[in-house]
Order: C-alpha cells, then sequence, then structure tokens
DNA sequence: ACGAAACTTCGCTAAACACCGAAGTATGCC
DNA sequence: GGCATACTTCGGTGTTTAGCGAAGTTTCGT
C-alpha cells in the first residue's frame, strides 16, 4: 500500500484494499494504523477518503525500503535458480511486472495502442478500442483518483512496465480469461497455455509458459 | 538492535540481547532473520559473533525510521499531557535518557569525572574512582567490543547524554541500589526517593520524583 | 426520501510471532 | 583434557496479529 501511495500520490481506501488483496474492512484497520503512526496523511473528498503519504521524508523511507528489498531480492535470485519464474512474470503490486510486463508493454507501443506523450503514456484511439475488446473502459479510468497510465520501473528486466489504474485492469481481464493464473498471497505468475496463444495472436508475444500449474 | 548497532557500529549477539532486553536465544533468532533479510552482517572473531549494519543504505534507512519516529513521538507528547514523565526520565536503548539522561551527563561533566577529548568523552582519574564506587570497573569497558562511552543525541532536550557500556553500566548500578524502577517492557523510568536524595548527594542534581510508582 | 456506495468499527477465528529454557556446537583458557 | 563462555537450534507456550463478514455511519445520486 505504501509503494501504491509513493507511485501514485493519492489513492482511495477502496483502491488500496484491492492493491493489497485485501477486504476493505482490512485496509481500513491498516489505514487507521499508518495515520496513528503518522505515515499517511487522510482527506475527505465526499464520500471518499483520499490517502497519501505524508511527506517527502516518508517518500525517501518506502523509497530506501524498496531499494534494499530490490536488492534483496536480486541477491536471491542470483543464489538460487527458483526464482526463474519470478524473472520471467510476476506481479508488480496489482499489475504485470517481470519479463511478462515488459514484453507486454513494449508490445502495446510497438502496435500503436499506446504512445508516448510528454506527461506519460497515453492510449490511442486503436488502444481505446483494443482495451474495449478486453472489457475495459479507459475513459473511466481517467475520472478516477488514482493516476490512470504511467511507467513504473522494473527491477529484473532494467526497464519500464505499465503501471497504474488501467494496467490493473488489463491483469483482472487476463485472469478473467484464465490467461494467466496467481496463486493467492504469492507473486509468481503462472502463465496458461491458452495465455500462450491468446498473447501471441493479440500482441505477437513470443513467450513461453513458466511457473508452476496453479489450481484456481 | 538496530540502533544500537548504528550507533556502536560492532556488536557481539550477547551485547545485543542485553541492549534489547531479551534472551540471547531470542536475540540470536532475530539476528538470523535480520542476517537472512540482508539488513546485518556478521564476522567471527573467537567464540564471538560479531554484528555490524551491512552498509551505508542500511544505516541511511535506520537513521530513516529513527527520525520518522523521533518526530512522531514529538507529536505526541505536544499533544498529551502523559508523556511528561517521558520527558522527565526514560530509558534510550539501554541507558539514561530524557531530562535525567542529560543532567547527569552534564554533572559528570561539570564535577570533572569526565573531560571532552577528540575522540568523544573520557574518564578522569577522579571519574575512574567514581565508577569505582559504584562497583563499575571502566578499564573492563575498553577492552570490550562495544563503544564503552560516547555522546548520544537526545530527542527531547535537543542535547547530548552518556551512550556506550558504561552508560549502560551506569543504569544498571543504579537500578540495583534502587534509586530508580523500570518497568519490564516499558521506557518511562521511576525515579525513587532514595533516587532523589542520592544523586543530590552524589552528583549535586536538583531533580524531582517523578512518572508513577513500579513495584520491582 | 430512498437506495446505493464508500468507508469504518466490532466480534470473532486462525495463523504467526516473540519469547524462553534446555540441549547442542564451537572456541578459549587453565 | 576438562571446563567455562559464546552462541545457536529446537520444542513448547502464550500473546499478538491479520484477516473476514456483519452491522453501523456518512454521502451521493435519483
Amino acid at each position: 500500500m505504501l509503494m501504491s501511495l509513493r507511485f501514485d500520490g493519492v489513492l482511495s481506501a477502496t483502491e488500496l484494499s484491492a492493491v493489497a488483496n485485501i477486504a476493505p474492512s482490512t485496509a481500513s484497520e491498516h489505514l487507521a494504523k499508518l495515520m496513528a503512526s503518522g505515515l499517511v496523511a487522510r482527506q475527505k473528498s465526499g464520500r471518499h477518503r483520499l490517502y497519501s503519504l505524508t511527506d517527502g521524508d516518508v517518500c525517501d523511507l518506502v523509497d530506501g525500503l524498496a531499494a534494499l528489498a530490490e536488492r534483496h531480492a536480486a541477491i536471491a535470485s542470483a543464489r538460487s535458480s527458483f526464482p526463474q519464474a519470478l524473472l520471467h512474470s510476476r506481479l508488480c503490486l496489482d499489475h504485470l511486472g517481470g519479463r511478462l510486463g515488459y514484453l507486454t508493454t513494449n508490445a502495446l507501443f510497438a502496435r500503436n495502442l499506446l504512445h508516448h506523450s510528454a506527461t506519460g503514456p497515453e492510449i490511442t484511439q486503436e488502444g481505446a478500442a483494443w482495451l474495449n475488446d478486453l472489457g475495459i473502459d479507459a475513459n473511466a479510468h481517467l475520472d478516477n483518483v488514482r493516476c490512470p497510465l504511467r511507467l513504473c520501473h522494473d527491477w529484473s528486466e532494467k526497464a519500464y512496465h505499465l503501471g497504474g489504474g488501467i494496467a490493473a485492469a488489463i491483469l483482472s481481464a487476463f485472469r478473467q480469461r484464465d490467461w494467466i493464473r496467481v496463486k493467492r498471497g504469492e507473486i509468481v505468475i503462472f502463465l496458461t497455455p491458452k495465455g500462450v496463444t491468446a498473447l501471441r495472436a493479440e500482441l505477437g508475444l513470443d513467450i513461453r509458459q513458466s511457473g508452476d500449474e496453479v489450481r484456481t
């Protein structure tokens, strides 16, 4: 949740619960603790409660923790062979990360479904149509408090993948179609055979299956 | 434990368990976890295992957490009236902090039991005698891995009090003589009437009793 | 005015955790 | 060699915690 706030700046309680994959009531309890300890600030906006990191000091702290965590993950992956799956495809907060996240993002730009603008990635007309086929209404995300689309640093690829509300929606759509599966509480993504085929057809991705079988 | 390592640089497992007020076996478990997460490094030295923070990044992180914790404590104390006792006298890791720590330190310098040197505070001949009366052998601490004596920043007094192994020994001596009492698990120090008298006689301190009665 | 949505508080449960003492492994000292 | 010291591992225990759903509060839309 703190990482999400660091990236997106301001998020509502419900959005944060989705990011953390926990019930709204649980998120509310955690946020109350974070408030009490002075790490996050709250601001009312209609029936929403918008949370953000209190100030730059907290941002620095989160950055520091993230940097150490990344370094630790990198060292761990260098030591054991298991995290191959982690490098292949994993969750980054609530969207695609690892090689799969990177390749998907690249493909979206290459096929002109996204283009770079001064303020970050933007959706083209073709892109909006593609998202619509996935059941995602891009315009709905523009009104959202949460940043709809941004670039998120990928530590293993040393490049960027998509983050923000739309990236999270894309992840959901992939899961709904059973292109990918994720074990509850874990971040390794299992790419199904169906997913391999679909991603080749949709985006021309040449990516192999990986990770252990996951029963849903 | 991380704070102690930040200040003292290198500490043995037993010293760290004393700092944290837990059994050596428990400390060992915690240190194993800190090792596994890459926050501390271990180095063998005879039958000792010396722990230290892995690098500057971890130091920065600890500093950042400490700064936030201090700010939070300051805000909390400004809001409620309870922490008066906290400002009066409290534990700072394993030595005296708050007004009591500050006044004690000042008195030791004023009475020429300590003097300032280029490398930090040093014990004078009279100081060694005074410590001896308390049952503390200053020379024994000089051979210790732990920094014997240093200045430690006091957030509430915005000044310095004594830290290090000898400061910890002084705290123990005060407790043994029942000049002060500390509830297990808490950091507020209760100054006994006996302590008020003794500190006036020993160091000329004009400090009042404070905190709630503590049964030992 | 009514229902839906956003959020929090409460009661409860299952899992995780800190903690300790006892037992086991090194290492140093006589 | 024998014994003390420094430390870790293991088994067991009591407390804390995260988590959820149900119920309550405020706000928005109609």
